[in-house]
DNA sequence: ATGAAAGCGCTAACAA
DNA sequence: TTGTTAGCGCTTTCAT
């Protein structure tokens, strides 16, 4: 039922919703924007009529006429496809809640044009504000550029929080100590650590998380036992050939994300070594994939959708200073990681082998 | 360097580019769409005073201006991670190109509000055109008020090939059967099969392509060969269930998705059936995920970006009937799927099973 | 081949 | 509390 039609012309605007509710389309318009100043009375009337007529505000002409933009965008440099759908769907749901459009934009944050490239986008389609995801929210000369176009914008996880400005962080050193801890308390002493791709803001604090534990429960940090990674499951394989083919190997791998630890898990099959009976591995992040692998990854839990839709309302409360349904809870306050534990981890094997004493 | 800046009023406007290249708006807004009827060299100076200025025409002027539509919508319901990216990412660099925006609706495909909520979206929204991914493309109630709506949709992987409107196919009958054969080609007889969810068009044609490959291999088909799995990895699990258990086993099992061969898989270690040796297993997409798990999948590619390519492609033909750069290329030409072979399938195992007689 | 004028549907100042 | 009048920046007639 497409609800009452007038004489054939097009949509309904807002002069039909002013005849129809008897007031001036002045008045209509205060009540769309949920503006003080009008009667009560008057407001129901207005909100009737265009109910009734159906009527839908021009977004064109809104945004012309108030000068306002309404678009957020999104820059983010292909991390995994689970990862881009957190961000997006909880960023999605947050600019549908405030009546933002979201406008994603794929690109490569080693690419030079970058800023250029952004400050563009910003110009072209008249950006309220931005969203960067790791790792182009560490891209040094992209920032500088952003604060000099006085835009806004908020970073997820970026390396540097000393930075002013809009941020939204995990805290990723806490909980690879705590997936460190967690395998010390299993009993590993020689736990090989695989390190994230440089340039992601994570790979550093996840790799102190690690040092945090070790040192903390009075476990020599050995440099054969940390080895660099991408991020990659293919460079999961081949730190898992490093690790796996020294004299003494380790009885636990902490790989900094779950793609890797899928590449160490894959090879240590391929080697004919059991998992986890004679090697625990675990990843980090719990995308879909760590389920999926056998065994099942124990793995960390980060709420990424939460943090894309704080990002939003971070963005929000600088945008619409005055908005209602904002919630007012301070920021982080409710983004909790959580350690999730499969079946890729447990004790090392009965005295296989004698853990090195600490400072040996 | 933001170019010369006139005094500092706002962005520049197209009648700073006219002042600049001393013509009118008009003419401006001439060179601006590719209209003809101007002179080469003042579509030159005009081009020139763009360029100089860093002018941008303003979207919200145009589109209220112009009454035209530039927004595509994408109405999806959660497939895995990777095809909502690969869909997303082939729509929206096709978008870019056309200068569409694209905006993502995810939504829920059982939703009997579902032909409301993308109707108010195309209103709310002014959409010009709209891309349905399955099985949001097969919901026949949605089709048919989207068809009364009179707006251009395109619908990827439909069931119903025999309706009138755009589309976008791709052979899964064709590649099911391609799989099958592959399998039969090792020597395999007794293949289980997986079906997908019953609501996915997918499912219907990767079974008809599994009991085509039979029938002209004179393999019968087996009831208790056949389960009904829904696409996600628990289902794949549960399939295994009953198919490992059956008395005589199968020598291969192809499932309709990789989660769902994935599922069989993890089953199979948990069981301590080695694969492929004793199993072989495949799937279907070549998600990310059949790579990283061990053994890595055999599986088929379907070049899903592409896909959606085409779609934005066809709906801009219908749209801008008259745009250039729109490849005249026959539909689905160039859409081939490629069968991708791994480590999961090899020769059944010598003897161990006398494969039983086609029509025993 | 080019231009002048009249809106597109809305919001922003100002009146009343 | 409400209405009037200008525009926002562009495209569209229709002249020229």
């Amino acid at each position: 039922m497409p609800a009452v039609k007038r004489g054939g012309k097009g949509p309904v605007t807002i002069d039909d919703v002013a005849a129809s509710a008897g007031v001036s389309i002045k008045t209509v318009s205060r009540v769309l924007n949920h503006e003080p100043n009008v009667r009560e009375a008057t407001r129901a009337r207005v909100r009737q009529a265009v109910e009734q007529l159906n009527y839908r505000p021009n977004p064109s002409a809104r945004s012309l006429a108030g000068n306002r933009a309404d678009i957020i965008g999104l820059a983010y440099d292909n991390p995994s496809d689970s990862y881009i759908t957190n961000v997006l769907h909880g960023a999605l749901g947050a600019c549908q809640e405030f009546d933002y459009s979201l406008l994603l934009n794929p690109c490569d944050y080693r690419d030079p044009c970058l800023p250029q490239q952004i400050t563009q986008l910003i110009e072209n389609r008249r950006l309220a504000g931005l969203i960067l995801t790791p790792p182009v929210s560490d891209v040094a000369e992209l920032l500088r550029v952003l604060d000099q176009l006085e835009i806004t914008y908020v970073s997820i996880a970026p390396i540097d929080r000393e930075r002013p400005g809009l941020y939204v962080v995990m805290n990723d050193r806490a909980g690879a100590r705590d997936m460190t801890l967690h395998l010390i308390e299993l009993g590993h002493r020689r736990i090989g650590f695989v390190k994230g791709h440089p340039d992601h803001g994570a790979s550093h604090h996840r790799f102190q998380g690690y040092c945090d534990a070790l040192r903390q429960s009075g476990i020599a940090i050995t440099d054969e036992l940390v080895v660099q990674g991408m991020f990659s499951f293919e460079s999961g394989l081949e730190c898992g050939e490093r690790l796996l083919c020294l004299t003494t190997r380790p009885t636990a791998v902490f790989a900094s994300n779950d793609d890797m630890a899928a590449g160490i898990l894959h090879l240590a099959h391929q080697r004919g070594i059991r998992v986890p009976e004679e090697l625990s591995i675990v990843g980090y992040d719990d995308t879909p994939l760590s389920r999926v692998v056998w065994p099942s990854l124990t793995t960390l839990r980060q709420p990424i959708q939460e943090m894309a839709r704080a990002a939003v309302e971070q963005l929000v409360a600088i945008l619409r200073p005055n908005h209602a349904g904002l919630k007012a809870h301070a920021p982080h306050e409710t983004l909790r990681y959580e350690l999730v534990v499969r079946q890729s981890a447990c004790p090392p094997p009965a005295g296989a082998r004698r853990p090195p004493r600490d400072d040996a």
